[in-house]
DNA sequence: GATGACCTGTGA
DNA sequence: TCACAGGTCATC
């Protein structure tokens, strides 16, 4: 299920293959896909004609730029969306999520005036399509995260640091695994108070952080983390063979290390 | 803020 | 059959 380095593949696929090719249809099966009072009607009425002229991203929001002056397209992927252009996905298969490709999971689609295609296909339907989107209900994207707004952030709430990580509103782009990863490589137990964290803490989370996402994107997902093997019952931490916890923090399935992780 | 709801597929 | 899944939203 994709987080931020998932909707930045897609994001890149989009960029590299999809951008400047007139859409001469617009695929909508599924109304129930499209959010924030879009119609299928409107979909094409809006898309048609136009090119993708660019592909940006906001945390896990894919925003794409259409020509002429017309809508920002936002594709989210939610817990199992893939986007497919002219066939091909971008990035590794997913866990936890059918890779087959029933023709029934794609929720929307556009097919170019050159007989090619961009397809968002999920499974599960729990991402999303949109026009225009207020991309100011997201915080600032992870990979541009500074120390002092980490701090300032962290400062301000007494919620499980886990919970602040992942609320899209303060920072957009982490999710369950990315976050759990940058609290293994920190040391830091997720259920801490937010607001428990010391200067030093903070440094060195918001180091950790940037580490997962660099390192992470490197090697080709937010499935690819250190902890990733530790993530079953009964594993042990691969750093120090302490059990790792498994909890639910900010209502998420969280394994950590209940020696390094304090 | 924790909880349940949304929806569907997979694997034990 | 059940538990579980990389997300987000409304609700107490």
């Amino acid at each position: 299920m994709p987080e931020m380095l998932e909707a930045e593949e897609a994001r890149a696929l989009i960029a590299a293959r999809a951008l400047d090719r007139p859409v001469a249809s617009v695929f909508t099966p599924d109304a129930w896909y499209l959010k924030r009072g879009l119609t299928p009607a409107a979909a094409k009425r809006a898309l048609k004609g136009r090119t993708l002229t660019e592909a940006r991203r906001r945390g896990k929001q894919i925003l794409v730029d259409t020509s002429d002056g017309g809508p920002v397209l936002a594709l989210h992927l939610g817990m199992s969306g893939r986007v497919l252009v002219d066939g091909d996905a971008a990035g590794d298969p997913l866990l936890y999520a059918s890779n087959r490709d029933a023709p029934e999971w794609r929720r929307f689609g556009l097919t170019f005036a050159d007989g090619g295609t961009l397809f968002l296909r999920d499974p599960r339907r729990f991402g999303a399509v949109e026009l225009d989107p207020d991309e100011d209900r997201l915080g600032p994207d992870a990979f541009d995260l500074t120390k002092p707004y980490l701090a300032g952030v962290l400062a301000g709430s007494r919620a499980p640091v886990k919970a602040v990580l992942m609320d899209q509103h303060r920072i957009a782009g982490l999710g369950n695994l990315l976050t759990d990863e940058a609290l293994f490589r920190a040391g830091i137990d997720p259920a801490r108070p937010a607001d428990s964290l010391d200067p030093a803490e903070v440094a060195t989370l918001h180091r950790a952080v940037r580490t997962t996402l660099r390192t992470l994107q490197r090697r080709g997902g937010s499935h690819t983390g250190d902890h990733m093997v530790a993530r079953e019952p009964g594993a042990v931490c691969p750093r120090d063979g302490a059990p790792m916890l498994r909890r639910t923090v900010g209502g998420r399935t969280t394994f950590s290390c209940g020696l390094h992780q304090t």
